[in-house]
DNA sequence: ATTATACCGAACAAGTTGTTCAATATAATT
DNA sequence: AATTATATTGAACAACTTGTTCGGTATAAT
């Protein structure tokens, strides 16, 4: 990607996010994001064919970075859903969240959470395919699989929300004991 | 309140909730509703001071009819959390949904359901404080009172939301076992 | 140096919001 | 029935938002 993308992309991305911190998604509008940017507004309509879709490909970027290890070596864990316990990774989500890398913490606060949960079912479908074994909750067997992620997720969701509106006293460990201790 | 009155309010209200079946709360305009309801502009503004205010008081309508009984006699029930045991308020509540009065399921299907989700969980607190043997799920005891009423709280809706998806394909009662059995 | 491409910014039409106001219709009061 | 009070109407209005267009300019790639 030439390096003016890359830069108005950033630039974009990055007053997006601020905004976000501020006001929910449905009161930020186009022309407060291109001023905070710098950027010409045809700009913006070259990048994003509209501000869903800028905030849905924030979002793919947020999971990249948090679910996966785009270069092998420079970031710590490979894959945060690999064969490792269910807690520890719970516990490692979490640690990610409480560093709120690139505001991600905003998307989830109060509205705009169906992006950020869908893609949430969505990883850990792939995980639990994967191993079935992992997440063996109470309930599990009595009800249908799709409807027993859906609650895992749905649950991890509302935890974070938990979280997020007691200003994150808490620590990662003491959340993920509440969030194992209800699954 | 005057004739006038109820009549505009009604006629909104069912145009609203007859839009909300259709598309979701955010590309609805104004227009669109004072047209199906054949009301004037300045009327829909007299009434409802933005359109978030409408949604708010449909919302406040729906639950009021849905958790009290209004007229005591004229329905069959007191009170949707009175001193029953849970799985049966779990299928009285379900049971209501399934009828799909007024359309509040279209408040709960994908987006919006923050307000729905607010209530309930207002209603679930209520319902607990004056019964706290009810709903002993597992992990309760374990993790914070709040943090309880929001796990079950959400894990309502996203039970219903499920259903939905579902294309309401199961029976009420198979519903209420899945929810009882991960909670 | 040349070619390709991204950016700018201003202007634009179309649509939405919330307000105002005088005229009209309906309800309440006497 | 006459009068008073109030709700509705419809149109017009400014302010704002969206998404597009286009010629000119700056920057990257060859």
């Amino acid at each position: 990607m030439d390096r003016r993308q890359r830069k108005s992309r950033e630039r974009i991305f990055h007053a997006f996010t601020q905004l976000l911190s501020k006001k929910s998604f449905n009161q930020i509008t186009v022309g407060e994001i291109i001023e905070k940017a710098d950027v010409g507004r045809a700009t913006f309509y070259a990048h994003f064919e509209t501000k869903d879709f800028l905030l849905k490909e924030l979002c793919e970027e947020l999971f990249c970075h948090i679910f996966d290890a785009t270069k092998e070596g420079e970031h710590s864990h490979k894959h945060i859903f690999s064969c490792e316990a269910p807690s520890s990774v719970i516990l490692h989500l979490l640690q990610h969240l409480q560093r709120n890398d690139n505001h991600i913490l905003t998307l989830l606060s109060c509205e705009n959470n169906e992006l950020f949960l869908r893609y949430f079912k969505q990883n850990l479908k792939t995980l639990i395919e994967r191993n079935p074994t992992l997440f063996t909750g109470k309930g599990r067997g009595q009800v249908p699989d799709d409807y027993w992620i859906s609650h895992v997720s749905a649950t991890f969701v509302e935890t974070v929300k938990w979280w997020i509106n007691n200003d994150m006293q808490e620590t990662p460990e003491r959340i993920a004991e509440y969030f194992l201790a209800v699954i």
